[in-house]
Formats: structure tokens, C-alpha cells, sequence
DNA sequence: ATTCCACAGGAAACAGTGGTCC
DNA sequence: GGACCACTGTTTCCTGTGGAAT
């Protein structure tokens, strides 16, 4: 019986790799994967061509589930505009940010002054008000009689974000135009979210639709040709088998037609194979693989939660599929055995369907008669696998 | 037909933090 | 140094609900 790190460490000094460039399969490696969307790339780029005229182009909508590469073409687009551009004397600021990454509202806009240019002094991180960002914003625009193209990325988000704390910041974005005496403004706006227009204020919608465009689920026979191209690069010849790049493309199509989700299958399929020191990634590793990115995800996401999840977490793990009202009291009782102050139950329930929404539990809403009305949740993954992650929790310990 | 349970879940208010501005 | 701002996590208060029991 052989020592399982010398045996890893012996294949890898023999160069058994079955990988050989491992940066082609990571997603955003742009060159593959973006010749698969030539005429979203010419939709992309006659929308924003009134810039090499000189002239400001209209707002953009680009919409595309997650995985369809809309940002990767938008990216490549602006990138090229920009190289043309820098030879002329046109002034041109093309800025990206995306909603997800930046948490609040502030920070979306504080992104966005600083690749204005904007420093920590003229912009700083917090203290002031909203609309006097916006202001500052603005002034740099006018100042350098630039023309600035704001793309922003997860768009639908950021109207979420708007939408609960009442300012209009979308409106005034849409209409900033109207404000400057010189320089322009244009918003290019990524969505995933196809109906994420309903939720909005009719008259951003007339000044953000201006041009829309909307990328197309890959199908499953597209997948499989961009996981097949990246393959080629970054295998060694003959090391995938044909069924696994077809149960790839067809767990990744069949899905969303998601390509980084393919992309990532076949890494973590390679991985797995290398580790096992298989000569060919088979269907079987590829299976394995879904099942590890899954639990990976459910790990991750479960260390992230705060003290007070982890415990309501433990608490439906000991009362598996019970009410709101049952989980509350075995909560309150795990609360009093590791010394902490309780939250409220409108508080719980409130975390309740936050859980809920990252897909670790299930909820179930029961009508009992006399006996009222009350949700049941039940967890969607094992046990075990909660134990696994939390018994590394200080305090935790003691009470799994 | 009415009552009534045991919560769900919305709205608003609040406390605390970390900052700017004058 | 006080007024003001954004933001988060929480509490308080509230209205609504479907069907078993009466």
C-alpha cells in the first residue's frame, strides 16, 4: 500500500498531468469562448459606434441567463472601442462596475467615481450624501468635457437595491445627460434577470431601453463545442472521453445552457482524474465532479453564516421538519447553553426564509385549523455534512 | 356561519458604526 | 463638536390567513 501523498507526489514529478494548460479552463479566459457569439458581438458594437463618431450613442440593455457570456462580449467590445479611440483626441472614459460585487449603493458609485479618476479625497468611502456623489460624479464629467460610458453589470440587483432605499438613482443616471453643459453620459446595463424591466419606473425604462439586446441561452450542442475547443488547448490529446464531454454539455445545457457551469465541470472532472491517475477523464469522473462543485457550495456558504444562522441551522437539524414555533424554542434553548442573548422570532423567521432562499433548507407552508397556520422546514443536505462544517465552531462544539 | 389558532410577513422605527462637513 | 449621512441588523407593531372546531 502506497503513501497517498508519495504517490501523488511521484505522479507529478513523472509529469503524469492529463492537464497541461490549466488557465484555458477557467471561464473568463476570453478567446474561445467568445467566437460563439459573433452577431451578439455586432449588436454589441453598431449600438455603441456613434462614439467613434463623436457623437453619444444610446443607452444599452444587454440581457443574458448567468453563463451566456454577455459580459465577456461587452468587456471585449469596450476594450476594442478604447484602443481605437486612444489614437484620436476624443475624450473617452469607459467605466465598469458590477452591482453584486459592490454591496450598497454608495459603494457601486464611489467604484465608479474612482475610475473617473476621482480620489480618495474628492470621493471618499462614506459620510456623505448620496446625491452629493452623484453631483461630484458629475462635475468630473463636465470638468474634463469627457464622454463616460458607465457599464454596470448585474443591473437588476442594483434596482433591487435602489428600490428599498427610495432613492432614484437609476432615473437620475438615465437622465444625467440633461444635466451636463458639456461632456456625456451613457449606461450600459447587464441583467440576468429577463423580467427585472416590470419592477422598474416606466420612465427609466423609456431613457434605458433606448436599445436592447439579448443574448440567447446556449444550446447543448454549442456547450459541447466550447468545451470541446477548450479541451483541445488545455488537455493533452486524447486524455477526455467522448461520453464525458457529452454528459458535460449535457448536465450544463440541459440546465440553463450555462457555460461556466460546463466549464467548471470539466476543470473539476480533470482534477479529480489526475488525482486518481486515470489516463482519461471518464463519465464517472465527470458525475463525481458535479457532486463535489455541490457539496463545495454548500460548505462554503454554511462557514459564511453568521453565529446566530449556524445555531437556528442546528436547531431544525435536531427537530428535522418541524414548525417556526418548535425550531424557535430549540433555538432559544441552544442560545441559553452557549451564553448568547436571543433575537426575536419575528427576527428568526426573518432568517428563516434567508435560508430558505440559499436553498439549504425547505420550507413548507401548513394550514392546521384551530391549531393556526405555520411553515415546516426540513434541510435539503445531510446532517453530516452540517456536523462536518461546524465542529471546527468554538462554540459550536458542544451542542452538535 | 363563525370563531380562533399560530404563526407569516410587511412597515416602520431604532441603535450603533463609521464617516464627512462646516 | 455637533449636524448630518448611509448602512446593517434588529425590534416593535401590525394585519392577514385557511381550515378544524364549535
Amino acid at each position: 500500500m502506497s503513501d497517498p501523498i508519495d504517490r501523488l507526489l511521484d505522479a507529478a514529478e513523472q509529469g503524469k498531468s492529463i492537464i497541461k494548460n490549466r488557465d484555458i479552463l477557467h471561464f473568463s479566459y476570453i478567446p474561445n469562448q467568445i467566437q460563439h457569439r459573433k452577431s451578439e458581438q455586432e449588436q454589441v458594437t453598431q449600438s455603441l459606434l456613434p462614439i467613434l463618431k463623436q457623437s453619444r450613442p444610446s443607452n444599452l440593455l444587454v440581457y443574458g441567463k448567468p453563463g451566456t457570456g454577455k459580459t465577456l462580449v461587452v468587456k471585449k467590445v469596450i476594450s476594442k472601442i478604447q484602443e481605437r479611440v486612444e489614437k484620436s483626441n476624443f475624450p473617452i472614459k469607459l467605466v465598469y462596475s458590477n452591482s453584486k460585487e459592490e454591496t450598497t449603493l454608495y459603494g457601486l458609485l464611489v467604484s465608479l467615481g474612482r475610475q473617473m479618476g476621482l480620489s480618495d479625497k474628492e470621493l471618499p468611502t462614506t459620510g456623505l450624501a448620496i446625491s452629493e456623489i452623484f453631483k461630484r460624479l458629475l462635475n468630473r464629467i463636465i470638468e474634463d468635457k469627457t464622454n463616460a460610458i458607465f457599464v454596470i453589470d448585474e443591473i437588476d440587483y442594483l434596482a433591487q437595491l435602489v428600490s428599498k432605499t427610495g432613492k432614484d438613482i437609476l432615473y437620475q443616471l438615465t437622465r444625467a445627460n440633461e444635466r451636463l453643459d458639456s461632456g456625456s453620459l451613457t449606461l450600459v446595463g447587464i441583467s440576468n434577470d429577463l423580467t427585472f424591466k416590470e419592477k422598474l419606473d416606466p420612465r427609466v425604462i423609456s431613457s434605458l431601453g433606448e436599445e436592447e439586446i439579448v443574448f440567447p441561452n446556449y444550446d447543448v450542442e454549442q456547450i459541447k463545442k466550447i468545451i470541446e475547443e477548450r479541451i483541445k488547448e488545455a488537455f493533452i490529446e486524447n486524455s477526455v472521453d467522448e461520453p464525458a464531454v457529452n454528459l458535460c454539455a449535457a448536465m450544463a445545457g440541459g440546465e440553463h445552457g450555462d457555460a461556466r457551469r460546463a466549464i467548471d465541470l470539466i476543470r473539476v472532472a480533470g482534477e479529480i482524474a489526475e488525482r486518481n491517475q486515470a489516463d482519461k477523464v471518464t463519465s464517472d469522473h465527470v458525475r463525481e465532479a458535479s457532486q463535489k462543485i455541490e457539496e463545495n457550495k454548500e460548505e462554503t456558504s454554511l462557514k459564511s453564516f453568521p453565529l446566530h444562522e449556524k445555531l437556528v441551522l442546528i436547531a431544525i437539524m435536531k427537530a428535522n421538519g418541524s414548525s417556526t414555533g418548535e425550531i424557535y424554542a430549540s433555538y432559544k434553548a441552544l442560545c441559553k447553553s452557549v451564553g448568547r442573548d436571543e433575537l426575536t422570532q419575528r427576527r428568526i423567521t426573518q432568517m428563516l426564509s434567508e435560508i430558505e432562499l440559499s436553498g439549504i433548507i425547505s420550507g413548507r407552508l401548513v394550514h392546521q385549523g384551530t391549531h393556526g397556520r405555520t411553515k415546516k422546514y426540513k434541510l435539503t443536505i445531510s446532517s453530516d455534512l452540517i456536523k462536518k462544517t461546524f465542529k471546527d465552531d468554538l462554540t459550536l462544539q458542544d451542542i452538535i
